[in-house]
DNA sequence: CGGACAAGCTGA
DNA sequence: CAGCTTGTCCGG
């Protein structure tokens, strides 16, 4: 039994002869006599929470008389969305709590019309507890929770139909502990497991993309299961079942949570960008661990996150080998020093090797050039203003990154025309591989539409082509040290997160293909991780270094920048067991031993008026 | 958010 | 001082 089945079926408002819609200008004593309030004898009182994001306030309204005699007054209750009149206009809302008793001296509108069904009080609560973690609210949490038309109704229950079997050993044990993190490797299906959590009841499936929760839907639609899809489902979620969804599906209705899974927990996708910037994976744990039922997140390099909330599973030595590619690590160290180059003896001969599948270069430089020197005086080319390099387009063009301001190619110390390209971007080198391969290369942007990619046996590309292509033979990272010295706190995970992508171009290591890595630190944690096909050689000394400079899972970090980010941060002041470090480029970051004080202290403060971008665990910082 | 209202600025 | 802009407050 959910709360969703207690609502029940909604009789809608008739267009006519509504008291409830009439706009009432003065106290509710012109309105009618209240209808009774079961609890307490008075009128039906209700709070709601405006669907206006920058109200961040509840507001109480009747119940009008005349929903008790069509049916509406039952129908209503915690979680129905609703229309009501605030300020001069008319909004929609949420039933946040019934049956209250109202403030005195306030003289209460009638809700105005009843318009379907909304998240019910669980994922209320849910969305309050997101609202103050990630300092967020709670508005547009609910708008998350709701369906994206108007429900009137769950739908029918599925028909009871026996979970098919599955094979793999690791599946059986999935669910046995309620905290699990289960390492399947890149090419391992995952779908077996959303088969356990099916077995266990109605079940929640997360995956990172829209995209590939329609293909899980189907693909367990196949398999006989009874599937919702989120957000289109909705209705039918709420019904029971096993329910598929991306990050947003965090706050979906589900029948009567049995379980949930989170696939590719690793995945950035999983936190929302902007503010506030939630991650679903995290809320689902919450979710979980409020309904007493086992959650399962698996990935194939569990981030520190997931280690240090449940029990590692892993799959046998042979079983996570044969789910990696063969890796081949190119260090360049060895290579001789005058070919400093993107371009070693390695790569020239994969280029030219037909495999069954095109090869695939990785190179996350966009553009010509990233930096230029000029070939007369040898000086840099750099914007005047920002002191910073100037980049060249595609179009040979100068490009500033700060200002974005373009212009010739021309030296500003001797006006020379000719420039040496000392860092070259995926649209010079792609000339370069084209030589190089004897055969055409095609370069593959962020806005390459998928669908409308040549056929050619060699692509390059930023790490977008990873997204935009779905097998190779090879995948070849051109300079990997970039991911690996990226100067954010994540970039190890980071790095290996391509890795991971990489690896699903290439599929099981029977597959035959190789992914390529040219860097000169073939020692670092994450090439080995990938070349022993063991991810765990990266978490371990990755979670102690975090451990040393006080960075996340072992402390909960949030960053606060904008125009009264400094206001802020001294209303904020230096409570107890909080750290406040910078300013550095006009953002602060605030630290806590964990995040039930980071976000209790932060709720403390006052905030002040004007622009304030408070983001709870930055993805960089 | 968006309406109401008050305080400040401008032009005749 | 009307007429307008800008800022602050508040909504049941």
């Amino acid at each position: 039994m959910t709360a969703l089945g207690k609502q029940g079926r909604l009789a809608f408002d008739q267009p006519r002869g509504d008291q409830g819609t009439l706009p009432v200008k003065d106290a509710p004593s012109t309105y009618g006599t209240p209808p009774t309030d079961p609890a307490g004898g008075g009128p039906r009182v209700v709070r709601v929470q405006p669907d206006v994001v920058a109200i961040d306030r509840e507001f109480d309204y009747l119940v009008p008389r005349a929903w008790s005699d069509d049916g509406r007054a039952d129908s209503l209750g915690v979680g129905s969305r609703v229309r009501i009149q605030l300020g001069g206009r008319r909004v929609g809302g949420w039933v946040v709590a019934d049956h209250v008793e109202p403030p005195v001296g306030v003289n209460l509108r009638p809700l105005a019309k009843l318009s379907g069904l909304g998240p019910e009080a669980e994922i209320i609560d849910l969305a309050r507890w997101a609202a103050h973690r990630w300092v967020g609210r709670l508005a547009g949490f609910l708008a998350t929770a709701s369906p994206p038309t108007v429900v009137a109704a769950p739908g029918p229950p599925p028909s009871a139909r026996p979970v098919p079997e599955v094979a793999q050993s690791w599946a059986a044990r999935a669910f046995t502990s309620d905290r699990t993190v289960l390492r399947l490797p890149p090419s391992v299906d995952p779908s077996p497991v959303a088969v356990e959590a099916a077995r266990l009841g109605d079940a929640l499936v997360l995956v990172p993309s829209t995209d590939r929760a329609r293909l899980l839907a189907v693909r367990l639609r196949r398999a006989g299961l009874p599937v919702a899809l989120l957000p289109r489902d909705w209705a039918a979620a709420a019904a029971g079942g096993l329910v598929v969804g991306s990050r947003g599906a965090a706050f979906g209705p589900v029948g009567d949570l049995a379980a949930v899974l989170v696939v590719d927990e690793h995945d950035e996708a999983y936190q929302e960008e902007r503010s506030p910037t939630w991650h679903a994976r995290d809320v689902v744990v919450e979710r979980a661990r409020r309904a007493g039922v086992p959650c399962l997140l698996t990935s194939p390099s569990p981030s520190l996150e997931a280690l240090a909330w449940g029990d590692l599973l892993v799959p046998s030595r042979a079983e996570e080998r044969a789910g990696w590619p063969v890796v081949d690590l190119v260090d360049r160290r060895s290579d001789d020093p005058t070919r400093a180059g993107l371009f070693s003896d390695a790569l020239v001969s994969v280029l030219r090797t037909d495999g069954d599948g095109p090869v695939v270069c990785v190179l996350n430089r966009r553009g010509r050039s990233r930096l230029l020197a000029c070939d007369g005086c040898g000086a840099l080319a750099r914007c005047e203003e920002h002191r910073v390099p100037l980049a060249q387009d595609g179009d040979g063009m100068l490009a500033c990154r700060i200002s974005g301001d373009r212009r010739p190619v021309v030296c500003h110390a001797c006006g020379s025309t000719r420039f040496r390209n000392l860092r070259a971007g995926v649209t010079r080198v792609r000339e370069e591989l084209e030589a190089l391969a004897g055969r055409p290369v095609i370069e593959v942007t962020g806005g390459t539409d998928p669908g409308k990619l040549p056929d050619a046996g060699v692509y390059v590309g930023t790490e977008a082509v990873l997204h935009r292509i779905e097998r190779a033979s090879r995948v070849v990272f051109l300079e990997f040290d970039q991911e690996l010295l990226a100067p954010r706190f994540r970039a190890a995970e980071q790095a290996m997160t391509l890795l991971v992508r990489a690896a699903r171009l290439l599929g099981p290591r029977s597959n035959g293909g190789r992914l390529v890595v040219q860097t000169r630190q073939s020692d670092h944690e994450v090439l080995q991780a990938a070349l022993h096909a063991d991810p765990g050689r990266l978490a371990g000394p990755e979670s102690e270094r975090r451990r040393l400079l006080a960075l996340p899972p072992h402390t909960a970090l949030a960053r606060v920048s904008g125009a009264v980010a400094g206001e802020f941060v001294d209303r904020l002041g230096r409570p107890d067991g909080i750290d406040v470090l910078g300013p550095r480029d006009g953002a602060w970051l605030v630290r806590a031993a964990d995040h039930d004080r980071l976000a209790d202290a932060l709720a403390e403060v006052e905030r002040p008026r004007g622009r304030l971008h408070l983001q709870v665990d930055p993805p960089r910082v």
